[in-house]
DNA sequence: ATAGGGTTAG
């Protein structure tokens, strides 16, 4: 066969192929005699085919050149045009299944081809955006062993896929692997590895890592330069588990290390004095901002005005809005959001609903967030017809509740005795294809068993755990519990806190269960099994607090039981459980009575050192 | 890499 009958065959076949006739192509290929169907021949019918979406027969092309013994082996353009085309292909119809494709690579490494390292990234993220990190990590653990992996990238793409997997065991084994066999890590590498650490609140190791990385400590010779997104990564990790100081020397750092800290860097920064409650510190580092000439954005603007909000200064947060509109920055969707929350909180509706006029002004669309804060806002204040209205507008805007929404609204239907209407939201709730979760049973079993009706409370327990396979929570004991208590029927409330013991409940009764229990009991006069209880949480580690101090004493003060009070007010003091108005209305009143002022005072100093001390 | 709502017991 000669050269130019391969290099003609090759002309005619792009030639038929750029005015559309595929078929033709085909049939010449076909007509062709078997030694001039050479590699190059081969790649262009096949590019031809995949471009036009017939990967059937590119596929059966191709499979003749996979051969161990074929003839005309596959060279790095025809994994080009398999790799890159096979990717491209997104429709159903003619879509090549993702372990065909790992397949594909497995056969052309066979002859020592592999896709290149774009292809290759492209192939394992796509894997592992649709959960198939497993075959992600077998194509590289393939290449690996067929010495056909040299870059990082198809790596860092693993990485991240593994972090979103959780599967944390393999992410090292691919680190370790990458290290075996010599493949160097980039600042991205490292970069998933402190994002991820941090996600985790795993700060110190992250910053074990970073060090690492650098390479400043003698026995490591790893260097790479960290990059401005690593050092906001560490500032943002830092700032999230209140450790803002660090991350501002962190800055300093960041500018000694050529690295100028950008708009999401302060931006971190402030989320982290704004969550502290430092905002006078955030506001500086605003104006330090301004004066380095690096533009706060809408980020900036929310998270100073949410952390505002947050610690009650909602005017404050209002005025510096204000001026920032007038300097031109646009408030958006968020901004509104946190404005429509922080009057909600304060019980200002009206305040909320005149927000929501104004961002419609504003040119910005609200979208679900918003509606849901507002609906959830106005039904916890009680405006259950305007919840329902803003929902209908919620509706026209083309969006659905979702399964919180519809929970805190069947909750506060059934706190207004509105129970019809309840049961209208349960039902659209079902209808709309949004599943009950616990919480929606535990309201239901919480407001039937307080109205007396154990036995729909039963009923609705039976089916959410019969029919819907969930298991009760302690909300679900505690719901019953309480009502059975508020009956005085407290032998069947022991009954289920005793069931809640059992192994097989799983479910270990916590503060507010022995509350209920003790405060009944209290009230009941039975104090000393009151009393028993309190033993029982101390043996079994729960916390008493203020509330189960608050109802012994009252019992106590009943029987006048000045030794066992004397007590119980040390072991506040000794665990730092701060008294509130009711415990000093209780004991004030009752030591003064009994002329124990000294024990008062006593106590009353215990608690302001341990308060100090906390 | 950075910003928003969040339900069920005392």
């Amino acid at each position: 066969m000669s050269l130019s009958t391969a290099q003609s065959s090759v002309h005619l076949l792009r030639r038929l192929g750029r005015i559309g006739m595929v078929d033709e192509a085909l049939a010449a290929f076909s007509t062709l005699d078997s030694h001039a169907k050479n590699t190059n021949v081969r790649n262009e019918i096949i590019n031809l085919l995949l471009k036009s979406g017939r990967v059937d027969n590119a596929m059966n092309v191709l499979d003749e050149m996979l051969l161990p013994e074929s003839e005309f082996r596959p060279n790095d353009k025809t994994a080009g045009i398999v790799f890159n085309n096979l990717l491209k292909i997104d429709g159903l119809e003619g879509r090549v299944k993702e372990d065909e494709i790992a397949g594909l690579v497995s056969k052309f490494g066979k002859h020592n081809i592999f896709p290149d390292t774009i292809a290759l990234t492209q192939l394992i993220s796509k894997l592992c955006r649709s959960g198939n990190t497993n075959l992600a990590w077998n194509i590289l653990d393939n290449l690996m062993m067929l010495n056909g992996l040299k870059d990082a990238a198809p790596c860092n793409a693993l990485l991240t896929g593994l972090g979103k997997a959780r599967e944390f065991g393999k992410m090292n084994l691919l680190m370790r692997k990458m290290k075996d066999m010599n493949i160097q890590p980039t600042v991205i590498t490292f970069g998933i590895l402190i994002n991820h650490l941090c996600k985790f609140r795993r700060i110190d190791d992250a910053l074990e890592v970073f060090e690492k990385m650098k390479g400043e400590k003698e026995e490591t010779k790893v260097f790479v330069a960290p990059d401005t997104i690593m050092y906001n990564t560490l500032i943002d990790g830092l700032c999230k588990v209140g450790r803002q100081e660090e991350a501002l020397c962190l800055m300093g750092k960041m500018r000694s290390d050529q690295c100028a800290p950008t708009t999401a860097t302060f931006n971190c920064l402030i989320n982290g004095y704004c969550r502290s409650g430092e905002i006078e510190v955030a506001h500086k580092l605003f104006n330090e901002m301004e004066n380095a000439q690096i533009e706060p954005n809408v980020i900036t603007l929310n998270t100073l005005v949410d952390g505002m909000c947050k610690h009650n200064r909602i005017s404050t947060a209002v005025e510096f809005f204000r001026v920032m509109q007038q300097k031109g920055l646009k408030g958006n969707n968020v901004t509104y959001t946190v404005f429509i929350n922080a009057f909600c909180n304060v019980n200002n509706m009206n305040k909320a609903m005149e927000f929501l006029d104004e961002m419609s002004k504003d040119g910005c669309f609200p979208d679900a967030v918003v509606y849901y804060t507002l609906i959830c806002g106005l039904a916890q204040a009680g405006r259950l017809d305007d919840a329902s209205s803003v929902v209908s507008k919620l509706k026209e805007a083309g969006f659905c509740l979702d399964r919180v929404c519809y929970n805190v609204l069947i909750s506060e239907f059934c706190k207004k005795n509105k129970l019809d209407r309840a049961q209208e939201w349960l039902n659209e709730m079902e209808l709309a294809g949004v599943k009950p979760d616990s919480v929606t049973y535990n309201t239901l079993i919480s407001y039937f068993s307080k109205i007396g009706n154990f036995k729909l409370a039963h009923k609705f327990m039976k089916k959410m755990t019969e029919e819907e396979g969930l298991s009760p929570t302690v909300f679900t004991y505690g719901a019953l519990i309480h009502a059975y208590c508020l009956n005085n029927n407290i032998d069947e409330a022991i009954k289920i806190f005793k069931e809640m013991n059992n192994v097989a409940s799983k479910v270990p009764p916590n503060t507010v269960i022995y509350n209920i229990l003790i405060d009944s009991l209290c009230k009941q006069t039975q104090v000393n099994f009151a009393l028993s209880l309190l033993d029982d949480m101390k043996f079994r580690g729960v916390m008493p607090n203020t509330t189960t101090y608050n109802s012994i004493f009252k019992a106590l003060r009943d029987k006048n039981w000045l030794d066992k009070a004397f007590k119980l007010m040390d072991r506040m003091v000794e665990q730092a459980c701060n008294p509130d108005y009711i415990t000093m209305e209780i004991l004030t009143e009752w030591l003064s009575a009994v002329g124990e002022i000294t024990k008062l005072k006593k106590f009353t100093q215990g608690c302001m050192v341990s308060d100090s001390a906390v």
